[in-house]
DNA sequence: CTTCTTCTCGGTGACTGCGC
DNA sequence: GCGCAGTCACCGAGAAGAAG
């Protein structure tokens, strides 16, 4: 009987090399481009590699470099997290840019003080550099990243500078805008924000403060709101502003500014005939809304990318900027005419 | 049975050595 | 001396084997 030929089944850099007449070492060379190679066993390496369909082990790759090709982000344990595009959106663009390197995404959370499984994910070398995707003024997490000395950024502005940062130009982004709602004839213009606690929050306050104090009437403080979180108080802050009267409502984020649209609604409040609304952030929540509603646009899936690729660089020793300022754009709609 | 040592996995990279 | 390919130690953790 004729015996069949049995296939063969490539599943090492061994397998090639045995195949080839090579050593391992000169198929991997090969594979990889480093080192010194000859460009004829290069390409006939790669020809059958491309014709076995060879994955190289990943794993033991890692081994060998030491490497886990892995990034950690790291997202704050708010309850209403699933609620909010940013996070979703920023972890689409940091997985294309991991997934280009060959790298995958271990995401983690941390509650403010809380910073457990932020920990044992570093000591269980699990990654080989994190993300953390919301700056807090004193933060723990980046504190405690700082000490441990693995390669970190941060998505947020701080003037230490020891910090790799990718954010926005928030203060000048809501500078911008409050001028430009001011300039289109606005004069009382409230503000809802939440949390001071949060970098951004601050850097958004910043540059709504920063035109207000310009002007002879200066910060009314009656329809100024900040460190207000919950739907409540959301609530009370909308009601104080249309008791106190106020052309223009300025809301910190997507979801204050979905929350103070529900409020005004409520309340038989028209936009804009009655009042104006902007958001300091647009989203997926503001996007369908009735009547448009004017917000800064930031391509965050982009900000995800850039931090992916930033860290990346970072851990593989090549060169990176260590703050990086991604643009962003004033979108006027009908919410504000 | 316990403890210690060696081997294993697949890939990397510094070093070595061959041939022209 | 240069260009190229081969050798070998190493990575980390668990399994297997050896020794007491």
């Amino acid at each position: 009987m004729k015996e069949e030929k049995s296939e063969i089944v490539i599943t090492s850099l061994d397998d090639i090399a045995r195949e080839l007449g090579l050593s391992k070492s000169t198929v991997s060379r090969a594979l990889s481009g480093k080192g010194r190679i000859g460009a004829q066993t290069k390409a006939r390496v790669r020809q059958y590699v491309k014709k076995a369909e060879y994955k190289p082990n990943l794993i033991a790759r890692s081994l060998a470099q030491s490497k886990t090709y892995n990034l950690g982000v790291v997202l704050p344990a708010d309850s209403d997290l699933a609620e909010k595009p940013f996070f979703q959106v920023f972890l689409l663009g940091v997985c294309e840019a991991a997934s280009a390197n060959d790298y995958d995404v271990v995401v983690t959370v941390v509650v403010e003080k809380d910073i457990s499984a932020l920990k044992n994910l570093v000591r269980n070398k699990k990654v080989d550099g994190i993300i953390l995707t919301r700056l807090l003024v004193h933060d723990y997490a980046a504190a405690y990243l700082k000490r441990s000395g693995i390669p970190f950024l941060v998505v947020g502005s701080s003037s230490d500078e020891s910090l790799v940062q990718v954010d926005t130009d928030h203060e000048s982004a809501c500078e911008n805008l409050t001028s430009l709602l001011l300039s289109m004839g606005n004069r009382r213009m409230a503000v809802v924000i939440g949390s001071d606690e949060h970098a951004v929050n601050i850097s958004r306050y910043r540059g709504y403060a920063k035109v207000m104090e310009n002007r002879p009437e200066g910060i009314c403080r009656e329809i100024v709101f900040q460190n207000v979180g919950s739907k409540t108080a959301i609530d009370k802050s909308v009601e104080g502003i249309m008791k106190e009267g106020a052309d223009c409502i300025l809301c910190g984020d997507d979801i204050i500014c979905s929350q103070v649209l529900s409020k005004l609604n409520a309340m038989n409040i028209r936009i804009p005939e009655d009042i104006r609304v902007a958001s300091f952030y647009d989203s997926a929540h503001l996007k369908y809304n009735n009547p448009p509603i004017t917000a800064l646009e930031i391509d965050v899936k982009e900000l995800g990318v850039i931090a992916g690729q930033s860290l990346i660089d970072k851990i593989s020793g090549k060169p990176f900027t260590r703050r990086t300022i991604l643009n962003y754009q004033i979108a006027l709609k009908k919410s504000t005419q």
